[in-house]
DNA sequence: AATAAGGCCTCCCCCAAGGGGAAGGTAAAG
DNA sequence: CTTTACCTTCCCCTTGGGGGAGGCCTTATT
């Protein structure tokens, strides 16, 4: 199928899909003739596989490395579940830094009478040490 | 003063405050003898206050945005309320997002043996539908 | 006197992960 | 026959700077 269809399937743009195939990451046959990338349902399969890694936060090189093992057949899992566990502390540290920012900035706008007054404790907050 | 000691007093590179003035952000005298860029307090007031709000996570825009309030001697801090609540939407919202997904993830891996067999539910989770 | 060190300048390319759009080839349908 | 819908490559744009080349100037050291 050509690649607006498996871009369709795949959930993903075609733009998506041409970059995949571009960086070597998702690479369909090739067509001499008309020059169009011509994808078959295994593709497609791993044109899904990367879309959902994407929205779990991996990298594309991340996906590159998880494709790989996908296609091994004699990958440990061992590999798979050390990389997500190490997303999933990279999504941790992530969560503490956002939480406590939130809270500083909630408290600042909590601390702000949002009227007409120059005194403003946010700016006052951000423009001190 | 010039660049390098600017930067050093508001924590910042030379190339983030060469980027500030290129951008318009932070704007400095200029030596037209030497071509250097001068700064005096204010301008490292400035900066400081950018800095700070940059790890508040305003983008460089909202930079621009809560300076010209900052500067504004009549400015309503309604305006500067807002932008902060706004920010703690945004960061609410993508606290959300990473906590799905570090919650997926993570039920992911711990269903995952992590031994030698080829079969991996973070695998199969990611193929799947 | 020569030279090394350090600070400054501009200019250009680089990153992630594509998006937007131009210019042009192709194929099916009205 | 022409419109419409695909497809292609190519190039610039985004965020927020980082890295480094090549060149200028001043000061310190050999």
């Amino acid at each position: 199928m050509q690649i607006g269809e498996a871009a369709r399937r795949a959930g993903l743009t075609v733009k998506t899909v041409r970059y995949y195939a571009n960086i070597g990451l998702v690479t369909p046959q090739h067509d001499s003739e008309t020059g169009y990338r011509l994808y078959d349902p295994v593709d497609v399969a791993k044109l899904q596989f990367v879309g959902k890694a994407r929205r779990f936060d991996f990298s594309v090189e991340e996906c590159r490395e998880l494709l790989g093992l996908y296609e091994d057949r004699n990958r440990p899992s061992r590999e798979v579940k050390a990389l997500t566990n190490k997303k999933v502390a990279e999504i941790d540290s992530r969560l503490g830094e956002l939480q406590s920012l939130r809270d500083e900035l909630s408290s600042l706008a909590a601390s702000c009478d949002g009227d007409h007054r120059p005194d403003c404790p946010i700016l006052n907050a951000l423009s001190g040490g």
